[in-house]
RNA sequence: CGCGGGAUGGAGCAGCCCGGUAGCUCGUCAGGCUCAUAACCUGAAGGUCGUAGGUUCAAAUCCUACUCCCGCAC
């Protein structure tokens, strides 16, 4: 079929890789256009944009569909259908309505729950066990369309974020190619989404992603592998001399046969593993970053830096009260 | 010129502000203890303190330039 691919970060690139490897014609690439990032801000292109040059494809990165021109030139595409991955811009109707198909979107969440922009961190955050990804006939609302395929994947316990992502990013390509061939034979059918069971996945802020050790441990450890690799958990660690540093935790597991004496926050370092206690129990903080630095395995971390036993951890509750 | 941090034996770090014998936690090697061990004890090897200049009786430490790395913001 002819499409266009329009998508933006890392976790796109896999879509578009098989569309084209596939063998449709992708006509034309939209994705986010080139913004000062990284050290330095240079301008640097989207991992979709460079994917594309790799593949020889055109790229088009407008900032917004207001323009008639950008409109017209989509339209001028006479596309069958586009395939939307995490592109970043709404679609106003006269783009949605433009492909002889419409617009597809493929979402990383079992809609209609976690409609939005962080779907993965936030079902690893709230501890389900499953989520999977979807093809949506994309509608004017955000993320309201009829489904049109879905997949399920379990999220084990000792899932990220970032594993999710790696994940759910091959089988969101292979959704994709199921779906156009589908389409091209006419046999896809649309479900409307349930309108119960609706929930939204929020951007996440800073503050919100400090850690509450006065949570069960459970809690405590789907938060910290829901926002990892980014934006990461973190909690203070009290200094001697000087402000308290950020701490952040990139992968944790719970530590059901460990105890330890006193109240949430208590940390207890043995045998280089640091486990902190929850509301009911104890969880072995696995890998560390700290401010300024990049992250690493909890030995190696504590090799570097001075953490006496029973040091008390504040969390999110206690600092505020 | 977006903001900030860093470069110290194999690893992770302290020391720098207030110049003057290179330190910590590990790892490695040797020996010991132990039924045994990733545990414990003793000892040893291993460092041009990123590079190039400057100040000084003396620079890891102060000054200048340069190279490389990292975090945030995005």
């Amino acid at each position: 079929m002819r499409l266009a691919f329009m998508g933006t970060p890392a976790f796109s690139v896999p879509v578009l890789g098989d569309l084209v490897a596939s063998g449709h014609e992708v006509a034309c690439v939209y994705t986010q256009p080139p913004r000062p990032a990284g050290r330095g801000r240079k301008l640097r292109n989207t991992p979709v944009h460079e994917q594309a040059e790799a593949l020889c494809l055109p790229v088009r990165t407008p900032l917004n569909f207001k323009e008639a021109e950008d409109r017209d030139a989509f339209a001028a595409l006479d596309l069958d259908v586009a395939i939307v991955v995490a592109y970043g811009l709404i679609l106003p109707k006269a783009i949605l309505a433009a492909p002889q198909l419409g617009c597809l979107n493929l979402h990383a969440s079992l809609l209609p729950r976690w409609r939005g922009a962080a779907p993965i961190h936030r079902a690893i955050m709230a501890g389900d066990r499953e989520t999977g990804m979807q093809v949506m006939q994309m509608e004017a609302g955000l993320d309201t369309g009829p489904i049109l395929l879905s997949e399920t994947v379990s999220i084990a316990d000792t899932d990220t974020t970032g594993t999710m992502e790696a994940q759910l990013a091959q089988v969101g390509a292979q959704l994709a190619l199921r779906a156009l061939a589908a389409l091209e034979r006419g046999s896809l059918s649309a479900t409307p989404q349930d309108e119960n069971g609706v929930c939204y996945a929020h951007k996440i802020d800073a503050a919100e992603a400090q850690i509450d050790w006065g949570q069960p441990v459970r809690t405590v450890d789907c938060h910290i592998r829901g926002l990892s690799p980014a934006p990461g958990a973190w909690f203070t660690l009290p200094q001697e001399a000087g402000a308290d540093l950020r701490i952040k935790c990139l992968f944790s597991r719970p530590a059901p046969d460990v105890t330890i004496e006193g109240p949430p926050g208590m940390i207890r370092v043995k045998n280089d593993t640091l486990f902190v206690q929850c509301q009911d129990g104890a969880i072995a903080l696995e890998r560390l970053q700290r401010p300024g630095r990049s992250h690493q395995p909890v030995a190696t971390f504590l090799r570097g830096i001075a953490l006496a036993d029973k040091t008390l951890l504040a969390s999110r509750a206690t600092s505020l009260a």
